[in-house]
DNA sequence: GTTTTTTGCTAAAACGATTTAGGAGTGACA
DNA sequence: TGTCACTCCTAAATCGTTTTAGCAAAAAAC
């Protein structure tokens, strides 16, 4: 019925030779183990005639190895994380791995739970945006010395690979930059978080406003149905009448931030600076267009990829830390409203 | 140094039974091979007590099953596969299958690259959305019987699985809405491509065109570069003067379509009418809110992990061929201009 | 002309599970 | 007492690789 693929077994009895001798040749180690040069051309010919590939299952078995790459991130539906996944999508392929994505949700027990599943798997490499408890089992990963990047956020206390963006430097330089267009009283919603890339923005905002000598007017929003997020956001507002700018600290929070604003303060979208961090299509099209910091997404997805095919070729044990920068881009929501005449 | 994982040897030697029932009774045949309840029980015991968990690799070269899902898409960056992603990844890891993702570009060779490396990896199950000419690569697939799903779109000429809206009703329905709505020169930017699910939205809008005894101004894209697309609408747009509302076949053609009505004819922007396909959260905060052919992803991604669970059980041999209902949302931009008053 | 080295290859164990075929012991029945 | 059935369990093959250890023959060295 179905024509089995075919094995090593097959090449060898084809050939009239031992299995060991064809799976020598197939790595490469022919020479090296002084398999004559006759018989490594009929292996590798035969093998490209019969339209040879490895079962990889059986190879993963035996080498402890599978060639699959986790990327764990919060949530793979956010733009972001999408745009990141189909960048390293293209070169994990490329290089023969596979990709399993997955959302943790920014919660522990997912984490430890997918990792869990991983960890049986025999998971090859990891790309991990680590929810905030889960240093334990980050821990873990590192004692076994398995290939493992975090990005978007690290622990400062552990000597781990990281791809990270200067968060504070971006929002200290997008703040005074809101500061250098004429506004004087910018609001700033974020999430209530101690990790390290919400409280770096929420430093770089605190530092460019004391230093302007402007009051600090943060709104912190626990994790909450999003609808209630809305309702807090829109008590923020209110209360704070005078407010001239809002920075949100994520995409997600300017999404729900832009709702609230076009449903009950619709004179202020065009009145406004607003800025936000993490940019897409969708803030650039939007009426007035949202200036943004945007992550340079194709950088850090190279950056992990190659930091992580060198931990795969597993040589030195240089512990990466990269920080890159995130590019301000201006557009009609922050520029003063005063001189701007669309 | 590393602690190596129980398998199920070590259970075996520990309890001085024989690998063989450890098997059987791990895999719940313990009643059915008469091993006693004692044993059983022992087994059982022991294992939950070192936390055993079988080895997915050495199972799946046994059994020739993975327990790996493939999803793949034209591009998992998009938001509506973004989205749906999300959803089949709950139902699968819940059902204790990883979920592999991959993107084919609507490319053919790549799709083929692809299928082949996870025939190779024996996947378990396949979730696709096919490239144009990808018939062959899915029959291939349709032969050696293995569970695949087609959605988006689908070749009528198979007999295979799939999860589609109806797409011809719900762009006729929608252009039905814009014409009800006082819109007479309705544009229709679309793709230029034969695949089912845009040949349906392009039938729909026709056919609620012809009725209405109204021109059918239709803008064909070729697959190009997003510039030169945005240069092409441009073109159309401004070659027809007389249009009073445009439809946009799919979400990234209305991403291209408003920014180049925001640069190029700003006016038009709160003037025309404007519907898309695929809706997705921005749609709702652009200033004006793009009214939206909505497809139901929760339903979509639903519809599909039920499917393919029940194909994965592999009782039955039905092919399942749903046809889901997209829903019109109606925001600002379809409304009719003259009555409206913001 | 032995001994040693090199060449060219292979047997067999291992990875960790599943599954087929069968074996030892007990009890019942004739 | 011999046979049959039943209970409870196990040996060993298998999936497709990798890898260690080693063997036979030819060549080199003495």
């Amino acid at each position: 019925m179905k024509p089995k693929r075919p094995s090593i077994k097959d090449i060898a009895a084809n050939l009239n030779v031992s299995v060991t001798t064809v799976s020598f040749v197939l790595n490469g180690k022919g020479p090296e183990m002084r398999i004559s040069e006759e018989v490594i051309q009929k292996i590798l010919n035969y093998a490209k005639e019969i339209n040879y590939t490895p079962n990889q299952l059986a190879q993963s078995l035996r080498t402890g190895k599978s060639n699959v790459i986790v990327f764990m991130v919060e949530d793979i539906s956010n733009p972001f994380f999408a745009r990141l996944a189909r960048i390293i999508e293209v070169t994990a392929y490329k290089k023969g791995y596979k990709v399993i994505f997955c959302s943790n949700e920014n919660d522990d027990r997912h984490t430890e739970e997918l990792l869990q599943v991983f960890r049986d798997q025999k998971v090859t490499g990891y790309i991990i945006i680590p929810s905030a408890g889960a240093k334990k089992q980050i821990m873990a990963l590192l004692e076994e010395d398995v290939p493992m990047i975090l990005f978007d956020r690290y622990f400062p206390e552990l000597e781990t690979n990281y791809v990270v963006i200067d968060n504070e430097n971006a929002t200290y330089k997008a703040t005074k930059h809101l500061i250098g267009n004429g506004y004087r009283n910018i609001g700033f919603v974020t999430i209530a978080s101690k990790q390290t890339q919400m409280m770096d923005r929420l430093k770089g905002y605190s530092k460019a406003v004391k230093e302007a000598k402007f009051q600090s007017r943060v709104l912190e929003l626990p994790f909450v149905d999003p609808l209630v997020g809305e309702g807090l956001m829109r008590n923020f507002f209110d209360a704070n009448p005078e407010l001239d700018a809002v920075f949100f600290a994520t995409n997600y929070l300017t999404q729900r931030g832009l709702l609230v604003m076009r449903e009950h303060f619709p004179g202020k979208l065009n009145e406004w600076g607003i800025m936000t961090f993490d940019d897409n299509e969708f803030f650039h099209i939007h009426t007035p267009s949202i200036s943004a910091v945007a992550q340079p997404l194709e950088e850090i997805g190279n950056k992990l990829m190659e930091i992580m095919l060198e931990l795969l070729k597993g040589e030195k044990k240089t512990v990466h830390q990269v920080v890159l920068k995130a590019e301000l881009r201006e557009r009609d929501s922050s520029r003063s409203k005063h001189a701007s005449s669309i």
